[in-house]
This record gives C-alpha cells, sequence and structure tokens, in this order.
DNA sequence: ATTACTAGTAGACGAGTAA
DNA sequence: TTTACTCGTCTACTAGTAA
C-alpha cells in the first residue's frame, strides 16, 4: 500500500509532466509544491524511487524524474476510484428523518389551482391536497446542502385575490414506492433540517405514519 | 492546503459511499482500510470534521459520517487534477537519446519490397533506405516502456530467397519536423534502450546528425 | 462493543553541513 | 547552485485505559 505522502508527491510529479517524459526539478521546487521542506521532498523521492515508482537521474543541476509504469498504474487506481465516486454510479442521495406537523400551509398552497397545475406538469402527478413535513437528523442536513448542486423545477409565482403567491422550486425524489417532490420556497427563508413533501397521494394515511415516525427520501440525481 | 494523511481518510469515506448519504462504520473498519491503528483513524475523523470537510454523529454503537459540500469539493479538485493528467491533455511522450552507429541491417531490411509497400501503406511515406539508431537515455527507457501500452501497427513477415523474414511492429512518431516510425522486431529480443527509426528522408544528412549527437523523439498517442 | 483520552515512544521533520 | 547526509526536536503514532 502505497503511503499518502508518497502518493501527493507522485501526483505532484505527474501534474509536471512526469507520465510523458522525464521531468527536470530540484527538491526546492518540489518541496514548495508539496507544501513541505526540500528535505523531506528529497525523502520523498528517494522514497518512490525505492518503490520503483519514479525513476531518476540525479545531477549537480537537480534531477530527471520519469514516473515508472507502476508508479502510473497507482496514480490511474487511485484516478479509477475517484471516477467510480463521482461518475460511474448513478448518484442517490438518501436523507434520513422523522415526520413532523407543519403549519398547514402546504394544504393550503397545494389546493390552488396554478401551483397544482405546475406540479401536475413537472412532477407527473395531481398533488395531494397536503404535504408531508420532516425534520431531517444532522447528517442529512449535510445531504441536503449537496442537494442544491441537481437541478431543481421552477415553480412560477401567480396573483391572485390581490396578492401574489411566490415562486418555488421542487425536486423528484421518492418515498417506498410513492414518486414525490421536495417542495421549497424561492424567496422566503426555509429551515434547512425541513423537507417539506408534496406526494399523489396522502403518505400518512397510505403508510401509517405518525408523528416521530422515521422516514427515508431517496434522490436520484 | 488538506494533509495527505486526511485526504486519503476522505477519498476512503467517499469510496464508502459518504458523498450520497451519511456512512455508519466503526474507528475500527476505518483503521483497516487506511492501514493505521484505530486510534489515528479517529484522530482523522476529528482532523477531518475540524477543517469541517465531514459531519459526524458520534454514537456508542459507532458514527455516521457525512462527507460535506466543502469536503465535496476537495476531492473533486483531486479528481480534477488526476482527469488532466490522464485524459484532457493529449498524450504526447518525449525520448531523449544520442545517434549511435547500428549493424547496418536496417539498411537491408529497409530495401526489401514487401516491407517498403507496408511502412508506405501505413506511415504514408516511402523509407529511406536505413534506418537512425537511437541509444535513449536512462530516463527515456521508463517512457519508451510506456509505449507498449499504445497501438503499433503491424508489419507483415514474408518468406523470399529460401529464407524467412520475420514479423514487426512500428510506432508513428516525430522527428523535428520529419514524421518517422520506430521500428521494432516482434519475435527476436531487441535492446530496451535501443530505438530504431524509420524515416522518409536521410535525417543525418537532413539535420547533420553525427554519432553522439543528441536527438528527441516525439511520440502522440 | 464503541470513542477518545493520556502516556510513552518511534519515526518523521527541518536545520545545518558536506560533497 | 544542487543532493542527501547527520543530528536534535517535535510531531504523530500506537498502546493502554476510561467512559
Amino acid at each position: 500500500m502505497i503511503q499518502p505522502g508518497d502518493l501527493q508527491c507522485l501526483k505532484a510529479l505527474a501534474v509536471m509532466g512526469g507520465c510523458r517524459g522525464s521531468v527536470r526539478l530540484s527538491t526546492l521546487t518540489l518541496s514548495s509544491s508539496l507544501g513541505t521542506s526540500p528535505q523531506t521532498a528529497s525523502r520523498r523521492l528517494q522514497s518512490l524511487e525505492r518503490q520503483m515508482l519514479v525513476s531518476r537521474a540525479v545531477t549537480a543541476e537537480g534531477q530527471d524524474i520519469t514516473i515508472t509504469r507502476k508508479g502510473e498504474e497507482e496514480l490511474r487506481r487511485e484516478y479509477a476510484e475517484l471516477r467510480r465516486i463521482f461518475e460511474e454510479e448513478p448518484v442517490q442521495y438518501t436523507l434520513r428523518g422523522q415526520v413532523i406537523t407543519g403549519l398547514g400551509e402546504g394544504r393550503y398552497y397545494m389546493s390552488l389551482e396554478p401551483y397544482r397545475k405546475q406540479f401536475q406538469a413537472s412532477l407527473g402527478f395531481e398533488p395531494y391536497p397536503g404535504t408531508l413535513n420532516i425534520r431531517l437528523d444532522s447528517q442529512s442536513v449535510q445531504v441536503r446542502k449537496r442537494l442544491e448542486n441537481l437541478e431543481w423545477i421552477r415553480i412560477n409565482g401567480f396573483a391572485a385575490d390581490h396578492r401574489t403567491f411566490g415562486e418555488a422550486r421542487c425536486l423528484p425524489c421518492r418515498i417506498r414506492e410513492v414518486p414525490c417532490g421536495i417542495v421549497l420556497p424561492v424567496r422566503s427563508h426555509y429551515p434547512e433540517d425541513i423537507l417539506e413533501i408534496v406526494a399523489p397521494t396522502g403518505l400518512r394515511e397510505r403508510y401509517g405514519y405518525r408523528d416521530a415516525d422515521m422516514v427515508e427520501v431517496e434522490v436520484i440525481a
């Protein structure tokens, strides 16, 4: 197993072009790129050479470093691991929390036709008049923040009855077998540990959810 | 700047799925994946938390770890760096060595019509009757080995004058402005520090190369 | 079982120096 | 200038232990 410090050094050498030919450098330049002393940089190069991860030609004016096949393989393993994390697997987020009782606003908004029509169009179902509120655990709050990077569906605001109804955004998700949506107002601030779920059916009725019951929300990016 | 050891730990957590939700683990399981003691694993987690790269919920039966947005960004930076090395840039190899005098076999083989025709077809030029032999420096020998992974052109053998002429392989390259090819017999062993170059013109004449002159061979994958 | 403390030690670090 | 040695220090590790 390659040591973290050695790996960092090997990667720095690759960035300098060590995979495509020899790189001329001094321990001083390498050390500044590693954030260590020149002595440590020198030690690292010796260590990499001993492990046959690089090949060296040391002269009085510096050294020529080439990453060997074995060294490149090591870097490619690292690369493959990261790619698996970020690319290969379908990115799926799991949020956990417990059912709570909201302010009843969800029920009201879900009864408004302009909202209903937009949810129907974007989520593919007629929203049940009422939302499920979930208080996320501390871990899921972090996951929740990550969802900001995903593509939310825009729900336009409108005016009616001498007032305006604000813009919202919505992210498709799933609770058990039921396709749902996370709804969030765009303008007004919303607690980061609360999730408001719109669904085609009443989830409390369907699954017998009561306050403080644990639920899992799946989001597939 | 994140420390190499912390980065290793963060990556291990990501492999376990820490980017898509919380991961339940114990210091013992983490330590075995890092190759350290459980104590060090514990310290790493504390360090990552202090840097706000992960969020933790520590219980008596283990801990739930979630990689924060900042932590994921750190990993993505790492990923981007490796991708630049292996994907983005056109992979170009540079080999260095000095001109030497070969055994004159190259000249003979290059005079044989079946070989000539195949070189013409695959490299796009009529080979000059004679090859340039190059002794690679120790660094370039390492680069030379890396070329094995590239796609070489097959040059078929043939029979003539009661003997057989062996199969060879060829890799397009460039010396200065001249498109050339590296030639290598397939069956017989060839010194790993010697490069035999076939070119459309006599390189010695064109550039006035003499023995011991330094030359650079560029290979673009 | 856990986590994370304290303690003692080993190894890594940077400064100085020689080649 | 370089590299890489020796040396003293201090960090970072593992072992043991408490919660």
